[in-house]
DNA sequence: CCTAGTTAAATGTATTTTGCAAATAACATA
DNA sequence: TATGTTATTTGCAAAATACATTTAACTAGG
Protein backbone atom coordinates (compact mmCIF):
# COMPACT_ATOMS: atom_id res chain seq x y z
CA UNK A 1 0.00 0.00 0.00
CA UNK A 2 1.84 3.22 -1.29
CA UNK A 3 1.05 6.05 1.32
CA UNK A 4 1.86 9.80 -0.32
CA UNK A 5 1.18 11.39 2.60
CA UNK A 6 1.88 11.36 6.44
CA UNK A 7 -0.43 9.97 8.80
CA UNK A 8 -1.68 11.33 11.70
CA UNK A 9 -1.76 9.84 15.35
CA UNK A 10 -5.33 8.42 15.96
CA UNK A 11 -6.16 8.31 19.62
CA UNK A 12 -9.19 7.49 21.92
CA UNK A 13 -10.09 9.86 25.01
CA UNK A 14 -12.92 9.45 27.53
CA UNK A 15 -15.33 11.78 29.52
CA UNK A 16 -16.45 9.06 31.77
CA UNK A 17 -19.34 10.82 34.08
CA UNK A 18 -20.58 10.06 37.58
CA UNK A 19 -22.35 11.22 40.75
CA UNK A 20 -20.75 12.08 43.79
CA UNK A 21 -22.60 13.85 46.47
CA UNK A 22 -25.44 14.41 44.60
CA UNK A 23 -22.80 16.75 42.00
CA UNK A 24 -21.96 15.64 38.24
CA UNK A 25 -18.54 14.73 37.98
CA UNK A 26 -15.84 13.03 35.70
CA UNK A 27 -13.60 10.37 36.45
CA UNK A 28 -9.54 11.31 35.69
CA UNK A 29 -6.34 9.55 35.79
CA UNK A 30 -3.15 10.79 36.06
CA UNK A 31 -1.04 10.32 33.37
CA UNK A 32 1.74 7.93 33.34
CA UNK A 33 4.01 8.99 30.54
CA UNK A 34 4.95 11.52 29.03
CA UNK A 35 3.98 14.38 27.52
CA UNK A 36 2.25 16.00 31.13
CA UNK A 37 3.55 12.97 32.80
CA UNK A 38 1.69 13.05 36.26
CA UNK A 39 -1.40 15.17 35.69
CA UNK A 40 -4.97 14.65 35.81
CA UNK A 41 -6.31 14.14 32.46
CA UNK A 42 -9.20 12.36 30.74
CA UNK A 43 -8.53 8.43 30.58
CA UNK A 44 -7.52 7.68 26.68
CA UNK A 45 -4.96 5.53 24.83
CA UNK A 46 -3.72 5.04 21.05
CA UNK A 47 -6.25 3.00 18.53
CA UNK A 48 -4.78 -0.40 18.29
CA UNK A 49 -5.48 -1.28 14.52
CA UNK A 50 -4.11 -4.73 15.01
CA UNK A 51 -6.72 -5.49 18.09
CA UNK A 52 -9.54 -2.91 17.97
CA UNK A 53 -12.30 -3.60 15.60
CA UNK A 54 -12.85 0.12 15.70
CA UNK A 55 -12.53 3.22 18.31
CA UNK A 56 -15.39 1.95 20.04
CA UNK A 57 -13.72 -1.00 21.08
CA UNK A 58 -10.11 0.76 22.20
CA UNK A 59 -12.39 3.28 24.49
CA UNK A 60 -14.41 0.28 26.11
CA UNK A 61 -10.15 -0.79 26.64
CA UNK A 62 -9.82 2.51 27.90
CA UNK A 63 -12.57 2.48 30.44
CA UNK A 64 -12.02 -1.07 31.47
CA UNK A 65 -8.49 -0.23 32.20
CA UNK A 66 -10.07 2.59 34.46
CA UNK A 67 -12.39 1.47 36.07
CA UNK A 68 -12.45 -2.58 35.86
CA UNK A 69 -15.84 -2.85 33.63
CA UNK A 70 -17.69 -1.93 31.16
CA UNK A 71 -19.42 1.66 31.33
CA UNK A 72 -23.49 1.13 31.27
CA UNK A 73 -23.50 3.94 28.38
CA UNK A 74 -21.12 4.45 25.62
CA UNK A 75 -21.47 7.01 23.05
CA UNK A 76 -19.32 8.52 20.41
CA UNK A 77 -18.27 12.05 21.07
CA UNK A 78 -17.32 14.15 18.92
CA UNK A 79 -13.89 13.26 17.10
CA UNK A 80 -11.11 16.54 18.03
CA UNK A 81 -7.81 17.23 15.38
CA UNK A 82 -5.43 19.33 14.70
CA UNK A 83 -1.70 20.27 15.06
CA UNK A 84 -2.22 22.49 18.44
CA UNK A 85 -4.21 20.03 20.29
CA UNK A 86 -1.11 17.74 21.05
CA UNK A 87 2.62 18.39 21.45
CA UNK A 88 3.75 15.76 19.71
CA UNK A 89 2.29 16.75 16.42
CA UNK A 90 -0.73 16.47 14.17
CA UNK A 91 -3.36 14.35 15.57
CA UNK A 92 -7.25 12.82 15.53
CA UNK A 93 -8.77 12.13 18.72
CA UNK A 94 -11.89 10.23 18.63
CA UNK A 95 -13.56 11.27 21.97
CA UNK A 96 -16.26 8.95 23.74
CA UNK A 97 -18.27 9.61 26.62
CA UNK A 98 -19.69 7.19 28.78
CA UNK A 99 -22.58 6.91 32.33
CA UNK A 100 -20.87 5.18 35.18
CA UNK A 101 -23.24 5.03 38.60
CA UNK A 102 -21.51 5.55 41.30
CA UNK A 103 -22.45 2.47 43.07
CA UNK A 104 -20.17 0.64 41.05
CA UNK A 105 -17.21 2.41 41.91
CA UNK A 106 -14.81 1.65 44.66
CA UNK A 107 -13.37 4.34 46.85
CA UNK A 108 -10.14 4.96 45.04
CA UNK A 109 -11.97 5.49 41.72
CA UNK A 110 -14.38 8.14 43.60
CA UNK A 111 -11.21 9.62 44.82
CA UNK A 112 -10.40 10.91 41.05
CA UNK A 113 -13.73 11.39 40.08
CA UNK A 114 -13.95 15.63 40.55
CA UNK A 115 -16.75 17.99 39.95
CA UNK A 116 -17.73 18.70 36.34
CA UNK A 117 -18.06 22.49 36.90
CA UNK A 118 -14.88 22.81 39.19
CA UNK A 119 -12.19 20.80 37.63
CA UNK A 120 -8.47 21.26 37.75
CA UNK A 121 -6.81 22.67 34.39
CA UNK A 122 -6.54 19.78 31.99
CA UNK A 123 -4.18 19.04 29.33
CA UNK A 124 -4.33 18.60 25.70
CA UNK A 125 -7.85 19.72 24.86
CA UNK A 126 -9.30 17.99 27.15
CA UNK A 127 -11.05 20.96 28.41
CA UNK A 128 -12.73 21.25 25.09
CA UNK A 129 -13.60 17.86 25.21
CA UNK A 130 -15.54 17.89 28.71
CA UNK A 131 -17.44 21.20 27.50
CA UNK A 132 -18.49 19.34 24.30
CA UNK A 133 -19.49 16.49 26.49
CA UNK A 134 -21.17 18.46 29.78
CA UNK A 135 -23.22 19.77 26.58
CA UNK A 136 -24.37 16.69 25.04
CA UNK A 137 -25.30 15.24 28.30
CA UNK A 138 -27.59 18.34 29.10
CA UNK A 139 -29.28 18.43 25.52
CA UNK A 140 -29.84 14.66 25.72
CA UNK A 141 -31.23 14.70 29.38
CA UNK A 142 -33.81 16.81 28.44
CA UNK A 143 -35.28 14.50 25.66
CA UNK A 144 -34.25 10.97 27.04
CA UNK A 145 -33.68 8.44 29.71
CA UNK A 146 -30.33 8.87 29.64
CA UNK A 147 -29.62 10.24 33.15
CA UNK A 148 -30.89 7.00 34.41
CA UNK A 149 -27.77 5.18 33.51
CA UNK A 150 -25.47 7.33 36.34
CA UNK A 151 -28.27 5.33 38.32
CA UNK A 152 -27.41 1.90 40.26
CA UNK A 153 -29.85 -0.81 38.55
CA UNK A 154 -32.78 0.15 41.34
CA UNK A 155 -34.08 3.68 42.36
CA UNK A 156 -36.93 5.93 43.32
CA UNK A 157 -38.52 8.50 41.56
CA UNK A 158 -37.26 11.23 43.85
CA UNK A 159 -33.38 10.02 43.03
CA UNK A 160 -34.29 9.96 39.35
CA UNK A 161 -35.64 13.41 39.68
CA UNK A 162 -32.72 14.61 41.23
CA UNK A 163 -30.34 13.33 39.17
CA UNK A 164 -32.52 14.70 35.91
CA UNK A 165 -31.67 18.13 37.87
CA UNK A 166 -28.27 17.58 38.15
CA UNK A 167 -27.89 16.71 34.74
CA UNK A 168 -30.02 19.56 33.19
CA UNK A 169 -28.80 22.19 35.55
CA UNK A 170 -32.62 23.19 36.52
CA UNK A 171 -35.73 22.80 38.66
CA UNK A 172 -37.78 20.81 37.26
CA UNK A 173 -41.88 20.47 38.77
CA UNK A 174 -41.84 17.04 41.00
CA UNK A 175 -45.72 15.79 39.66
CA UNK A 176 -44.89 16.73 36.08
CA UNK A 177 -41.72 15.28 36.35
CA UNK A 178 -43.19 12.15 37.88
CA UNK A 179 -46.20 12.07 35.25
CA UNK A 180 -44.00 12.25 32.11
CA UNK A 181 -41.74 9.82 32.77
CA UNK A 182 -44.13 7.13 33.73
CA UNK A 183 -45.93 7.88 30.43
CA UNK A 184 -42.76 7.36 28.39
CA UNK A 185 -42.70 4.10 29.95
CA UNK A 186 -38.92 4.50 30.13
CA UNK A 187 -38.94 2.50 34.00
CA UNK A 188 -41.26 0.46 35.21
CA UNK A 189 -41.96 -0.08 39.19
CA UNK A 190 -40.68 -3.62 40.58
CA UNK A 191 -44.13 -4.40 42.28
CA UNK A 192 -43.99 -4.76 45.60
CA UNK A 193 -40.15 -3.34 46.20
CA UNK A 194 -39.40 -0.62 48.08
CA UNK A 195 -37.34 1.98 49.92
CA UNK A 196 -38.14 1.59 53.51
CA UNK A 197 -37.06 4.62 56.14
CA UNK A 198 -38.86 6.66 58.84
CA UNK A 199 -41.59 7.56 56.58
CA UNK A 200 -43.82 6.76 53.81
CA UNK A 201 -41.70 3.90 51.22
CA UNK A 202 -40.64 5.08 48.14
CA UNK A 203 -41.32 2.67 45.16
CA UNK A 204 -38.34 1.38 43.74
CA UNK A 205 -38.31 1.29 40.06
CA UNK A 206 -35.49 0.39 37.13
CA UNK A 207 -34.74 1.15 33.49
CA UNK A 208 -37.40 -0.64 31.03
CA UNK A 209 -36.14 -2.48 27.91
CA UNK A 210 -36.84 0.65 25.95
CA UNK A 211 -35.22 3.33 27.85
CA UNK A 212 -33.55 4.38 25.28
CA UNK A 213 -35.90 5.37 22.79
CA UNK A 214 -36.02 9.08 23.05
CA UNK A 215 -38.71 10.92 24.08
CA UNK A 216 -41.50 11.97 21.71
CA UNK A 217 -41.12 15.56 20.46
CA UNK A 218 -43.16 17.62 18.11
CA UNK A 219 -42.20 21.18 16.17
CA UNK B 1 9.02 10.50 17.51
CA UNK B 2 9.05 7.13 17.50
CA UNK B 3 5.65 4.86 16.63
CA UNK B 4 5.36 1.42 18.05
CA UNK B 5 2.21 0.73 16.26
CA UNK B 6 0.75 1.12 12.52
CA UNK B 7 -1.35 3.59 11.95
CA UNK B 8 -4.34 4.05 9.95
CA UNK B 9 -5.43 5.61 7.04
CA UNK B 10 -7.44 8.97 8.09
CA UNK B 11 -10.62 10.62 5.30
CA UNK B 12 -13.17 12.58 5.64
CA UNK B 13 -16.45 11.77 3.68
CA UNK B 14 -19.34 14.07 3.49
CA UNK B 15 -23.38 14.04 3.27
CA UNK B 16 -24.52 16.22 1.14
CA UNK B 17 -28.52 17.37 1.64
CA UNK B 18 -30.10 19.08 -0.59
CA UNK B 19 -34.27 19.62 -1.50
CA UNK B 20 -34.85 18.61 -5.63
CA UNK B 21 -38.43 18.06 -6.30
CA UNK B 22 -39.84 18.27 -2.70
CA UNK B 23 -37.64 15.41 -1.96
CA UNK B 24 -34.69 15.34 0.35
CA UNK B 25 -31.75 14.82 -1.69
CA UNK B 26 -27.78 13.59 -1.35
CA UNK B 27 -25.60 14.43 -4.07
CA UNK B 28 -23.15 11.70 -5.12
CA UNK B 29 -19.90 11.94 -6.92
CA UNK B 30 -18.78 9.45 -9.17
CA UNK B 31 -15.03 8.25 -7.94
CA UNK B 32 -12.21 8.63 -9.66
CA UNK B 33 -9.83 6.54 -8.87
CA UNK B 34 -9.74 2.75 -7.04
CA UNK B 35 -11.61 1.33 -5.43
CA UNK B 36 -14.45 1.80 -6.45
CA UNK B 37 -13.40 3.85 -9.41
CA UNK B 38 -16.60 4.96 -11.34
CA UNK B 39 -18.67 4.37 -8.78
CA UNK B 40 -21.37 6.79 -7.08
CA UNK B 41 -20.06 7.61 -4.09
CA UNK B 42 -20.19 9.77 -1.11
CA UNK B 43 -17.79 12.84 -1.63
CA UNK B 44 -14.87 12.11 0.16
CA UNK B 45 -10.72 12.64 0.33
CA UNK B 46 -7.98 11.85 3.13
CA UNK B 47 -7.29 14.78 5.37
CA UNK B 48 -3.96 16.30 4.80
CA UNK B 49 -1.99 16.67 7.25
CA UNK B 50 0.03 19.21 6.58
CA UNK B 51 -2.54 21.47 4.86
CA UNK B 52 -5.82 21.02 6.87
CA UNK B 53 -6.40 22.50 10.25
CA UNK B 54 -8.38 20.18 11.16
CA UNK B 55 -10.64 17.35 9.66
CA UNK B 56 -13.69 20.48 9.54
CA UNK B 57 -11.43 21.61 6.85
CA UNK B 58 -10.41 18.79 4.71
CA UNK B 59 -14.44 18.31 4.53
CA UNK B 60 -14.71 22.01 3.61
CA UNK B 61 -12.29 21.66 0.78
CA UNK B 62 -13.85 18.21 -0.50
CA UNK B 63 -17.44 19.47 -0.49
CA UNK B 64 -16.11 22.94 -2.02
CA UNK B 65 -14.63 20.50 -5.05
CA UNK B 66 -17.62 18.89 -5.75
CA UNK B 67 -20.13 22.03 -5.17
CA UNK B 68 -17.58 24.75 -6.19
CA UNK B 69 -18.38 26.40 -2.37
CA UNK B 70 -18.91 26.37 0.75
CA UNK B 71 -21.88 25.02 2.58
CA UNK B 72 -24.26 27.42 4.52
CA UNK B 73 -24.51 24.39 7.38
CA UNK B 74 -22.05 22.07 8.18
CA UNK B 75 -21.47 19.89 11.05
CA UNK B 76 -19.65 17.13 12.06
CA UNK B 77 -21.58 13.65 11.97
CA UNK B 78 -19.58 10.60 13.58
CA UNK B 79 -16.41 8.72 13.33
CA UNK B 80 -16.76 5.58 11.29
CA UNK B 81 -13.74 3.15 11.63
CA UNK B 82 -12.25 -0.45 11.33
CA UNK B 83 -10.90 -2.95 8.93
CA UNK B 84 -13.77 -3.56 6.83
CA UNK B 85 -14.97 -0.76 5.83
CA UNK B 86 -12.64 0.37 3.44
CA UNK B 87 -10.50 -2.75 1.10
CA UNK B 88 -6.79 -1.01 1.29
CA UNK B 89 -7.03 -1.90 5.25
CA UNK B 90 -8.22 -0.65 8.35
CA UNK B 91 -8.83 3.36 8.13
CA UNK B 92 -10.84 6.14 10.34
CA UNK B 93 -13.68 8.23 8.19
CA UNK B 94 -14.69 11.48 10.13
CA UNK B 95 -18.60 12.15 8.59
CA UNK B 96 -19.39 15.67 8.22
CA UNK B 97 -23.15 16.33 7.30
CA UNK B 98 -23.69 19.62 5.51
CA UNK B 99 -27.43 21.26 3.89
CA UNK B 100 -27.22 23.21 0.05
CA UNK B 101 -30.07 25.16 -0.91
CA UNK B 102 -30.62 23.43 -4.02
CA UNK B 103 -31.03 26.98 -5.29
CA UNK B 104 -27.47 27.49 -5.28
CA UNK B 105 -26.64 24.32 -7.46
CA UNK B 106 -26.59 24.38 -10.87
CA UNK B 107 -28.08 21.45 -13.37
CA UNK B 108 -25.01 19.15 -13.69
CA UNK B 109 -24.77 18.87 -9.88
CA UNK B 110 -28.17 18.63 -9.59
CA UNK B 111 -28.22 15.56 -11.18
CA UNK B 112 -25.89 13.45 -9.16
CA UNK B 113 -28.77 14.61 -6.74
CA UNK B 114 -30.84 11.50 -5.50
CA UNK B 115 -33.35 11.24 -3.43
CA UNK B 116 -32.08 9.74 -0.06
CA UNK B 117 -34.77 7.63 0.08
CA UNK B 118 -33.93 5.70 -3.49
CA UNK B 119 -30.05 5.59 -3.47
CA UNK B 120 -28.08 3.14 -5.84
CA UNK B 121 -25.51 0.09 -3.84
CA UNK B 122 -22.91 2.95 -2.33
CA UNK B 123 -19.93 1.42 -1.52
CA UNK B 124 -17.32 0.89 1.62
CA UNK B 125 -19.47 1.95 4.59
CA UNK B 126 -21.40 4.71 3.14
CA UNK B 127 -24.66 3.02 3.56
CA UNK B 128 -24.13 3.09 7.19
CA UNK B 129 -23.10 6.95 6.76
CA UNK B 130 -26.63 7.85 4.89
CA UNK B 131 -28.29 6.16 7.64
CA UNK B 132 -26.89 8.13 10.22
CA UNK B 133 -27.00 11.36 8.83
CA UNK B 134 -30.39 11.05 7.76
CA UNK B 135 -30.93 10.05 11.16
CA UNK B 136 -29.14 13.09 12.54
CA UNK B 137 -31.28 15.36 10.36
CA UNK B 138 -34.39 14.47 11.55
CA UNK B 139 -33.78 14.29 14.97
CA UNK B 140 -32.75 18.13 15.00
CA UNK B 141 -35.17 19.09 12.59
CA UNK B 142 -37.36 18.24 15.24
CA UNK B 143 -36.42 21.12 17.58
CA UNK B 144 -33.81 23.59 15.70
CA UNK B 145 -34.08 25.68 12.65
CA UNK B 146 -31.75 23.17 10.51
CA UNK B 147 -34.37 22.40 7.64
CA UNK B 148 -34.23 26.15 6.73
CA UNK B 149 -30.71 25.83 5.21
CA UNK B 150 -31.82 24.00 2.82
CA UNK B 151 -34.04 26.62 1.26
CA UNK B 152 -32.41 29.84 -0.40
CA UNK B 153 -32.08 32.98 1.30
CA UNK B 154 -35.65 34.25 1.37
CA UNK B 155 -38.99 32.05 1.97
CA UNK B 156 -42.42 31.82 2.26
CA UNK B 157 -43.85 30.09 5.57
CA UNK B 158 -45.35 27.74 2.93
CA UNK B 159 -42.44 26.71 1.84
CA UNK B 160 -40.84 26.56 5.52
CA UNK B 161 -43.39 24.10 6.30
CA UNK B 162 -42.99 21.95 3.57
CA UNK B 163 -39.04 21.72 3.97
CA UNK B 164 -39.51 20.52 7.46
CA UNK B 165 -42.27 18.07 6.89
CA UNK B 166 -40.02 16.97 4.12
CA UNK B 167 -37.14 16.05 6.35
CA UNK B 168 -38.67 15.06 9.55
CA UNK B 169 -40.95 12.64 7.67
CA UNK B 170 -44.21 13.43 8.71
CA UNK B 171 -47.69 15.83 8.87
CA UNK B 172 -46.92 19.25 10.67
CA UNK B 173 -50.05 21.00 11.43
CA UNK B 174 -49.79 24.41 9.68
CA UNK B 175 -51.11 26.72 12.03
CA UNK B 176 -49.30 25.51 14.91
CA UNK B 177 -46.07 25.44 12.80
CA UNK B 178 -46.31 29.17 11.91
CA UNK B 179 -46.83 30.03 15.55
CA UNK B 180 -44.45 27.79 16.86
CA UNK B 181 -41.74 29.17 14.62
CA UNK B 182 -42.97 32.99 14.47
CA UNK B 183 -42.39 32.48 18.82
CA UNK B 184 -38.85 30.60 18.47
CA UNK B 185 -37.75 33.81 16.29
CA UNK B 186 -35.67 32.00 13.92
CA UNK B 187 -36.93 33.64 11.09
CA UNK B 188 -37.79 37.46 10.79
CA UNK B 189 -40.24 38.65 8.03
CA UNK B 190 -38.50 40.86 5.42
CA UNK B 191 -40.99 43.98 6.04
CA UNK B 192 -43.04 44.86 2.35
CA UNK B 193 -41.77 41.48 0.47
CA UNK B 194 -43.90 39.05 -0.85
CA UNK B 195 -44.16 36.51 -3.49
CA UNK B 196 -46.64 37.12 -5.55
CA UNK B 197 -49.20 34.67 -7.46
CA UNK B 198 -52.78 34.70 -8.56
CA UNK B 199 -53.48 34.53 -5.05
CA UNK B 200 -53.09 36.19 -1.75
CA UNK B 201 -48.98 36.81 -2.04
CA UNK B 202 -47.47 35.22 0.99
CA UNK B 203 -44.93 37.16 3.21
CA UNK B 204 -41.50 36.61 2.72
CA UNK B 205 -39.04 35.71 5.36
CA UNK B 206 -35.04 34.79 5.93
CA UNK B 207 -33.44 33.59 8.68
CA UNK B 208 -32.54 35.51 11.82
CA UNK B 209 -29.12 35.80 13.10
CA UNK B 210 -30.64 33.24 15.81
CA UNK B 211 -31.08 30.77 13.65
CA UNK B 212 -28.94 28.01 14.98
CA UNK B 213 -30.21 28.35 18.70
CA UNK B 214 -32.02 24.81 19.28
CA UNK B 215 -35.49 25.51 20.24
CA UNK B 216 -36.86 24.96 24.23
CA UNK B 217 -37.73 21.94 25.45
CA UNK B 218 -39.11 20.78 28.66
CA UNK B 219 -38.78 16.81 30.22
C1' DC C 1 -65.80 45.20 -13.87
C1' DC C 2 -67.29 41.26 -11.80
C1' DT C 3 -66.67 36.49 -10.40
C1' DA C 4 -64.45 32.13 -9.79
C1' DG C 5 -60.29 30.05 -8.36
C1' DT C 6 -56.29 29.78 -5.52
C1' DT C 7 -53.19 30.23 -1.82
C1' DA C 8 -52.08 32.97 2.54
C1' DA C 9 -53.11 34.01 6.96
C1' DA C 10 -55.99 34.42 10.96
C1' DT C 11 -59.49 32.74 14.07
C1' DG C 12 -62.10 29.66 17.18
C1' DT C 13 -62.38 26.00 20.13
C1' DA C 14 -61.97 21.47 22.28
C1' DT C 15 -58.25 18.82 24.06
C1' DT C 16 -53.95 17.99 26.08
C1' DT C 17 -49.95 19.31 28.54
C1' DT C 18 -47.72 22.07 31.97
C1' DG C 19 -46.71 24.83 36.42
C1' DC C 20 -47.76 25.51 40.87
C1' DA C 21 -49.83 24.72 45.28
C1' DA C 22 -51.83 21.92 48.46
C1' DA C 23 -53.51 17.71 50.47
C1' DT C 24 -53.11 13.03 51.69
C1' DA C 25 -50.48 8.58 52.62
C1' DA C 26 -47.28 5.68 55.02
C1' DC C 27 -44.10 4.90 57.55
C1' DA C 28 -40.36 5.25 62.14
C1' DT C 29 -39.60 7.03 66.40
C1' DA C 30 -40.20 9.19 70.68
C1' DT D 1 -50.50 7.85 70.09
C1' DA D 2 -48.57 12.18 68.40
C1' DT D 3 -44.95 13.97 65.48
C1' DG D 4 -41.61 14.41 61.93
C1' DT D 5 -40.37 13.08 57.43
C1' DT D 6 -40.60 11.79 52.78
C1' DA D 7 -43.72 9.74 49.03
C1' DT D 8 -47.49 10.19 46.22
C1' DT D 9 -51.78 12.07 44.63
C1' DT D 10 -55.03 15.72 43.63
C1' DG D 11 -56.84 20.13 41.92
C1' DC D 12 -56.83 23.78 39.07
C1' DA D 13 -55.32 27.73 36.28
C1' DA D 14 -52.50 28.67 32.39
C1' DA D 15 -50.31 27.53 28.32
C1' DA D 16 -49.65 24.78 24.27
C1' DT D 17 -51.55 21.85 20.65
C1' DA D 18 -54.60 19.70 17.04
C1' DC D 19 -58.19 20.33 14.11
C1' DA D 20 -61.64 22.76 11.54
C1' DT D 21 -63.17 26.91 9.63
C1' DT D 22 -63.15 31.57 8.09
C1' DT D 23 -61.34 35.61 6.12
C1' DA D 24 -57.89 38.02 3.08
C1' DA D 25 -55.67 39.18 -1.13
C1' DC D 26 -54.60 38.48 -5.08
C1' DT D 27 -54.97 36.76 -10.80
C1' DA D 28 -57.30 35.40 -14.73
C1' DG D 29 -61.15 34.88 -17.54
C1' DG D 30 -65.29 36.20 -19.11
Amino acid sequence: MERTFRQPLVMVDTALFTIRDEHLCLILARRQEPPFEGVLALPGGFVHIEEDADTAMAARRVIRHKIGFDAPYLEQLFTFSGAARDPRGWSVSIAYYALIPSSLLDQSQVAEALPAAALPPLPFDHPQIVAHAVERLRSKATYSSLPAFLLPGTFTMNELHRIYEQTIGTRLDKASFRHKILEQGIIEPLSDQFRVGAHRPAQLYRLASKALTPFERKI
